[in-house]
DNA sequence: CGGACTTTTGACCAGGCTCAATAATAGTGG
DNA sequence: CCACTATTATTGAGCCTGGTCAAAAGTCCG
């Protein structure tokens, strides 16, 4: 009753060779949203402060689809993705999945005070991590009240980044899903942006209707629609061009960046 | 472009004069929850100290359908509700609207990092509350440390509830996102539970269906089947009974309380 | 080249939405 | 206390978006 609807089929990601949109997406494409990220936390800490918390842990690495832990676990760690892509996903017991969340490089993951984890977390991708037992990473945070106060700006962004989907989820069409989708991947990175702007999908078809609460094939319909109606292009490689981000807003029916 | 679509009228909770389960459900319905969660922060505060901190704020009334403050209004003050309920929504350009959350009484609101409010917070019956600038709070909470914490614990626990919604609104039908919110309204109060077991429903038909997701008269027929199916009982005066508690929670889908 | 996946498209179906009518409640003034 | 009105809740009929099932096309990698 807890497993994923889908078997646990590897799959590796494109090795791109090129960065030019008529060609393959490279696969270290970069994101400048996740570097802001790494270097926000890293500004808390002086460098030596920084490696005494590292030193708290230890590093690991997860392969596609392996969990780094399951929906009713115990909470023992906290972590902190230095790599790679996870999703965070809730099972019904029918086997229906719904992705409450995606954990990008720099992120902070099990912050939570609970003591089961209210979710699963599984790499999307290959992803190395780094991970402190939740006793003396409380410790070092007694000592470190900036750290403290940005981690609970973090729970605080997440809260509200948790709202925007349930508007998403309870009142958006499936092409105002995959819009708002889009330009969530592509506003992590600050501006400016590159032209043409092309975000990596680190995620296949399955996970983001499993975020967007629709099927595989009606996210590939709105993959279509969208690029029939001129406002995205898709790239070899698991790129998307965002072609008219102007009209991507206004499709989202969000605030315009 | 930031007006709900339904006209503002107002509407006047029922007057009901008798707790039994064949007559109208009393007004002042007891909320057990609510209760705890006051004594939850009182816990942390003596008398003396909740005393400085209520004369930091001002108490304020709010009728329904009046609103504590609107989505993009600067964020100026914190709030503790003291009495009746509000709801938080965020609205779509076209008017289509998403209630992202209640608040009920004890419960704290504003405390996110932001500038700016990402939703709008309107009484959906009397309410009382307690504001206070973000300025003195702040220097409050410097001061109370195990306040920040519990105010923590609020946010870690507001997070993994809007993720319980995103499960509901992007994977439950209709009729297990009813049967999911009136067993949340009744875990809001601790055990040992009445029987027969009532829940007030303080928000009107509307209210729940912008809050799941559905419409109206989607959550009309919801009701219907639920109590067609013998799950539940409804109770003049804006009551609910739950009849089978049992299997409720297995429409719900989720973990049986 | 070949086999395993993933993505895309098509045809059909159904759960929930829209529009509309009726019933039930709550508030008002006599 | 009761008729009268406004609002809310319920039910019905038909439609549409998105789900289901199936097949074809495209990718990835050995």
């Amino acid at each position: 009753m807890r497993r994923p609807s889908e078997p646990p089929a590897r799959s590796r990601r494109a090795r791109g060779r090129s960065g030019a949109v008529t060609g393959p997406l490279p696969a270290d494409h970069p994101c400048a949203g996740c570097a802001a990220r790494l270097e926000t936390f890293c500004r808390i800490l002086d460098a030596e402060t920084l490696a005494r918390f590292k030193a708290l842990g230890s590093t690991h690495r997860a392969e596609s689809h392996q969990c780094l832990f399951h929906e009713d676990d115990p909470t023992r760690f906290v972590y902190n993705l230095t790599r790679g892509t996870l999703k965070l996903y809730q099972l019904l017991p029918d086997g229906r999945r719904q992705i409450v969340g995606f954990v990008h490089a720099g992120d902070f993951l099990g912050l939570g005070t609970d003591t089961a984890h209210a979710f699963t977390a599984e790499a999307v991708e290959a992803a190395e991590y780094c991970r402190i037992a939740r006793g003396p990473f409380a410790r070092f945070l007694d000592g470190h009240r900036g750290l403290a106060r940005e981690l609970y700006l973090t729970a605080a962004q997440d809260l509200a980044e948790a709202r925007e989907q349930m508007t998403v989820l309870g009142r958006k069409r499936a092409d105002e899903r995959l819009a708002t989708f889009l330009l969530e991947l592509s506003n992590r990175m600050p501006p400016p942006r590159a032209r043409p702007e092309v975000v990596r999908l680190a995620m296949n078809r399955t996970d983001i209707a499993d975020y967007l609460g629709l099927t595989k094939e009606t996210v590939c319909r709105a993959f279509t629609a969208l690029r029939k109606a001129g406002l995205i292009g898709l790239v070899p490689g698991h790129g998307v061009e965002l072609i008219r981000r102007r009209g991507l807003e206004a499709l989202a029916g969000g605030d315009p960046d």
